[in-house]
DNA sequence: CTATGACTAGACCAATCGGTCCAGACCTGT
DNA sequence: ACAGGTCTGGACCGATTGGTCTAGTCATAG
């Protein structure tokens, strides 16, 4: 049986939904409806689960997209043999999936809360999480031998790498610079 | 007298007016009426200097904003004596606009145009943009003695710290980051 | 069996959206 | 004075927006 034997929960189908709608046109430029029909739940579901609506939402997409992103941190760093080594093998990885999105998509997190209303809880949800990335970031740069000034300053470094390389790649209409970040690492 | 004695044409308003708005909430945060307010401007005025509506005023928007970017890079880059002196000025600068801006505008090129419609000609102008961004930066660095090689690396390089650099003050809320951008070009 | 809370279903709403349209104001050359 | 284009002013439009509300379904516990 393919996957969609099991159908996901609908509040789930609402979060990936909206994660994959918000990334690629943005807080504002997604409508709940669309959201609705592409998880094929009715808007009764959606203030049941997300009394706040669109806005709770989006907390939730960009929280759950965050947590991708940290399994994919994961997944390159923990049998890595160098802090570089992870970051090279991240890159790769963000190059497929930047493939894989049709090549269109932002930064999840970004698009959905950086582009919602004027809303100061949403800058503190998006540092939070950010915080979040450069911190892990940071954890294994001190794992593989760095010193706790240095693993900041590199942490720091690797997610402006990552952001700032994905907006490139992103207006470029391809992954090509995200597979060249690692050499930028040097320090 | 103040220099809002002579009031600038209705074109240019439009455009400051929609640049600064865009910036902010991004293409689908912004809606006309609001620009129009804000320009003292009526709806058919708009749509005599922009013929395609909002999408024309998007790219005039984001193409007066590069041009700004691309005056306040001259203005770094000119007189400076190493491309890292340059770029220590523009991040100086850049962390000042960021502060006057109230700290939550986004780069105005990519809060105009990505976040707009899907739309293959909003990138193509996004990467004509921002290439214009990259190679100025690939001129200077020339220019200042490094090889051809050299000098887009360090141009892509450049581009890339301060898109991922302003991503994180905005999510910071702080210029900070931006003014410690220099430390890490090095290579 | 009934009762209860979780969840679904979608009709409905006021507000706002981007866009159209045309009457008239204003400027310029003749 | 007149004509013709440029530009302004704003009423108006259908579509869509995020959000509300209520009726009903469903599973489980007593």
């Amino acid at each position: 049986m393919s996957s969609t034997e099991r159908p996901l929960p609908t509040k789930d189908r609402l979060i990936r939904a909206a994660a994959h709608m918000f990334r690629r046109y943005g807080y504002n430029g997604v409508g709940l409806n669309d959201v609705l029909e592409a998880a094929k739940a009715p808007k009764g579901s959606l203030y049941h689960h997300f009394p706040n609506g669109k806005s709770d939402l989006a907390v939730a997409a960009a929280t759950w997209a965050s947590d991708g992103m940290l399994r994919t941190m994961a997944a390159s760093f923990e049998n890595a043999e160098s802090f570089e080594a992870g970051f090279t093998t991240l890159c790769h990885k963000l190059a497929k999936l930047f493939d894989v999105s049709g090549q269109s998509d932002g930064c999840p997190v970004s698009g959905a809360l950086f582009d919602g209303p004027e809303n100061e809880a949403f800058r503190k949800t998006t540092d939070y999480i950010f915080e979040g990335w450069i911190s892990e970031a940071e954890h294994y740069a001190i794992r593989f031998g760095y010193t706790p000034e240095e693993a900041r300053k590199k942490a720091e470094l690797f997610f402006i790498l990552i952001q700032g390389g994905w907006t490139m790649a992103r207006a470029k209409g391809s992954p090509d610079i995200l597979r060249r970040l690692p050499e930028q690492l040097a320090a």
